[in-house]
DNA sequence: TTTCATGATTACTT
DNA sequence: AAGTAATCATGAAA
């Protein structure tokens, strides 16, 4: 009875003709999955272990900013890539397990029925390369949704505004002090715009925008930052008194309030870099104002400021080889001495190198709309009466 | 949710 | 190339 179904069955199918388009087994290379299988590749996520990772990453950072930054957002995008890595090449060695697993399940399957009906190798040939045809179509799935993952992860690191975060809390710090130490000039040269950039774990260009964004804000509304130009101004003034107290030891002016007593802040927080631009401050600030100077003695200059502001340092506190911080002081030095703005109002601090021009330096930009909004000193300069 | 602060970008200018 | 002014987009406080 068997062998008679048998040859039955062998018949039917030879009539319904199993060898349907045998012809299209052999996939061509399906131009979606390379063009995939290559994004992969030269992100790093697929291929060689740790090599291609960090190169892609290098690639991604280097064409995101300045070639120098290797900084923090390098290292995340890095360890988000090799997330990324990870999941796809969990994902696709599960997809392979289970494939072969289903594979030689079928077989088995198959295997099992070529007791009961006749199953040609081809048969089976083809029952295979559809499981792997449906294995390889999720598999396609996995590296377009990794490919995807990747592309956000870019462009996320890319386009950082999209992802802006503030500078941590010290970084500002530091540039504010930078930024109100230099009031007169806050224009940080190449290698201090390195130095901050190290100091708050930035970038270069970032420090620039920061101070490109700080400059036009604080012209436009120096009200509005008075009080924190005062408390930078407090700040570095008690590091300069600090180092003008040193500086003057042995001089023996007896100062009737020692800078350091009871004052206490946390200096080396602050210290400036007191290496570069000793003089440049002093010659800015008259640039700034009166054209530019160009004195060749930093003492010469540091009197000359005296006598052009009429106002009278105490010298004990001050000290005669601080001149790099002689803006913030003479603020400092304003408060105690009685110095009074002209214009009344909030005499706190008076932008020293702002022009009524609305620039630092040269009168250069036109912008005749100084807000009326009760600027002290938004025209005022000092040095000019 | 609205509003303000702030880092980044863009179009110009010098 | 570096700056300015305006603007965008997001983070955080209200």
């Amino acid at each position: 009875m068997k062998p008679a179904l048998f040859s039955v069955l062998c018949e039917i199918k030879e009539k319904t003709g199993l060898s349907i388009r045998g012809a299209q087994e052999e996939d061509p290379p399906d131009p979606q999955l390379m063009r995939l299988d290559n994004m992969l590749l030269a992100e790093g996520v697929a291929g060689p272990e740790k090599g291609g990772g960090s190169a892609a990453a290098a690639a991604a950072a280097a064409a995101a900013g300045s070639p120098t930054d290797n900084s923090i957002e390098h290292s995340d995008y890095r360890a988000k890539l090799s997330q990324i890595r990870q999941i796809y090449h969990t994902e696709l060695e599960k997809y392979e397990q289970a494939c072969n697993e289903f594979t030689t399940h079928v077989m088995n399957l198959l295997r099992e029925q070529s007791r009961t009906r006749p199953i040609s190798p081809k048969e089976i040939e083809r029952m295979v390369s559809i499981i792997h045809r449906k294995f390889s179509s999720i598999q396609m799935q996995l590296k377009q949704s990794t490919c995807e993952a990747v592309m956000i992860l870019r462009s996320r690191f890319l386009d950082a505004r999209r992802k802006r975060r503030n500078f941590s809390k010290q970084a500002t710090e530091i540039l504010n002090e930078y930024f109100y130490s230099h009031l007169s000039n806050p224009y940080p040269s190449e290698e201090a715009k390195e130095e901050l950039a190290k100091k708050c774990s930035i970038t270069v260009s970032q420090v620039s925008n920061w101070f490109g964004n700080k400059r036009i804000r604080y012209k436009k509304n120096i009200g509005k930052f008075q009080e924190e130009a005062n408390l930078y101004a407090a700040k570095t003034a008690v590091t300069a008194a600090h180092a003008a107290a040193a500086a003057v030891q042995n001089s023996q002016t007896n100062s009737p309030t020692t800078p350091n007593s009871g004052f206490q802040m946390k200096d080396e927080e602050f210290q400036l870099d007191s290496a570069e631009n000793k003089n440049t401050l002093l010659t800015n600030m008259f640039t700034g104002s009166s054209g530019s100077f160009n004195l060749p003695n930093s003492g010469d200059l540091f009197m000359s400021m005296q006598n052009l502001n009429g106002d009278s340092y105490q010298g004990a506190q001050v000290g005669a080889n601080v001149q790099s911080q002689v803006d913030t002081l003479r603020h400092v030095i304003s408060q105690t001495a009685g110095y009074n703005d002209v214009l009344g109002g909030n005499p706190m601090y008076s932008p020293h190198g702002l022009n009524g021009n609305g620039g630092w330096q040269d009168a250069t930009t036109p912008s005749s709309v100084i807000s009326p909004t009760e600027g002290p000193g938004s025209v005022h300069s000092d040095t000019s009466n």
